[in-house]
DNA sequence: TCTGGGGTCCTAGGACCC
DNA sequence: TCTGGGGTCCTAGGACCC
């Protein structure tokens, strides 16, 4: 097998939590969630220690939930700031072994080891977890496979801090007797739909007939069908990141509210922050998207897309204001929305505006000087009055 | 004291064009 | 008088993941 590949997924294990205790050795072998503000209604746990999971605790549990599991739990406000640059050196690391690391989230990425290896997988990936543990204070487990999906599902395998090696001959015998439920990309709508159609566990999708799973799945049943299989040809890329697709910020409002002063002051809010983050990344949106959450919890998107792209938060929020004057019901409002769509780089676009106005103004030129031609030409041959009496006809 | 906020990808229908 | 089929753009919503 000359095209055979060896992969890496690095999954940072509880990482809000792991950082916290890595910044507070205090809180180590603690309970502790990180959640949102208990007093408003951001309250739900974004992720927790060890401990606090032995206790029943779990990510998108309220507060309150969570502590009467467990009462000695420490609770602390999520720090992005932090999470971030503990990220940035997260990824730094990575880089130190191959420059084919690809980030998928704040707290994992794949590695292509394939031409970098000098001994065994395991060893480096053993060593790259010790110096993650040495240097950062921060647990991770480690999927090595011959392809991404094999390597993810192997990272899940063992937590926290294994490492775990599945192999193409493994899926077999390690895949096939879970249930689909337990495919990355397979949540609970899928797995109905599936098990509707007497497909239960991942041995049922890998021998699945191709035309069943495309009629019940789309373009999705093949896929998965191959995933099903320890089949995944997408390689590992470092530029992936960089093509964000959307920027958007939103918030559950503190109380349910039909007052438009608030509403108004929240889309403010939100199209500032949504541009200030834009012109840290350079980009404008072709597309502006409003989202409106009511009380009943109904959520409804409404898009915009613009005759110029717009970086300001002026321009976003005149779009989201008008998507809400349009289609807002009246309903209580629980959470609003603004969502930049159809990014390009602020560069690319003036340049192609450049494109545009550039030879426009050359072609309006080049008329204005084709006319004064040929009205010098008129004049000599039948004088000035004859083109003030054509002008005025 | 129910259910946050950041994303990606896919589908489906209508408008419009050839 | 009846009426194909492909393609693209746009919008809205759903499924899924961390």
């Amino acid at each position: 097998m000359g095209n055979s590949r060896v992969i890496f997924h690095v999954d940072m294990n509880c990482f809000y939590a792991s950082v916290e205790i890595a910044l507070n050795p205090k809180l180590k072998g603690k309970p502790l969630a990180i959640a949102g503000d208990e007093t408003t209604r951001h309250g739900i746990v974004v992720t927790s220690s060890y401990e606090a999971r032995a206790f029943g605790v779990k990510t998108t549990m309220t507060v309150a939930q969570a502590k009467r599991l467990c009462p000695t739990l420490i609770v602390m406000q999520p720090n992005f700031e932090r999470y971030r640059r503990a990220s940035a050196a997260i990824f730094q690391l990575l880089r130190r072994y191959t420059p084919l690391v690809q980030r998928v989230s704040i707290d994992e990425g794949y590695l292509d080891v394939t031409d970098v290896l000098q001994g065994s997988p395991l060893a480096l990936a053993k060593q790259i977890q010790d110096r993650m543990q040495r240097e950062l204070r921060l647990p991770c487990s480690i999927g090595i496979a011959p392809n991404k999906y094999l390597a993810k599902t192997a990272s899940d395998m063992k937590k926290p801090s294994g490492i775990t090696v599945l192999r193409k001959r493994d899926v077999p015998h390690k895949l096939w007797p879970l249930t689909v439920g337990n495919m990355h990309g397979v949540g609970a709508k899928t797995e109905e739909k599936l098990n509707r159609v007497g497909i239960v566990t991942v041995g049922d999708l890998a021998k699945a007939e191709p035309f069943l799973l495309k009629s019940t799945l789309g373009i999705n049943g093949p896929r998965l069908k191959l995933r099903a299989n320890g089949i995944d040809q997408r390689p590992v890329d470092p530029e992936a990141e960089s093509e964000f697709k959307s920027i958007g910020n939103s918030t559950t409002l503190p109380a349910d509210t039909t007052d438009k002063d608030e509403i108004h002051a929240v889309l403010k809010k939100l199209a500032l922050s949504v541009s200030r983050r834009m012109k840290r990344k350079n980009c404008v949106a072709w597309n502006v998207q409003l989202m409106i959450r009511y009380n009943n919890r109904k959520t409804i998107t409404r898009s915009q897309r613009m005759a110029n792209p717009v970086d300001a938060d002026s321009d976003l929020f005149a779009a989201g204001h008008r998507l809400m004057q349009q289609h807002w019901s009246g309903r209580p409002v629980r959470l609003l929305g603004i969502t930049a769509h159809e990014l390009e780089n602020k560069e690319e676009a003036s340049k192609q505006l450049d494109l545009f106005s550039y030879p426009s103004e050359e072609a309006a030129g080049m008329k204005q000087e084709a006319l004064d031609e040929a009205l010098n030409h008129i004049r000599a041959k039948y004088g000035e009055s004859v083109i003030k009496r054509g002008n005025n006809s």
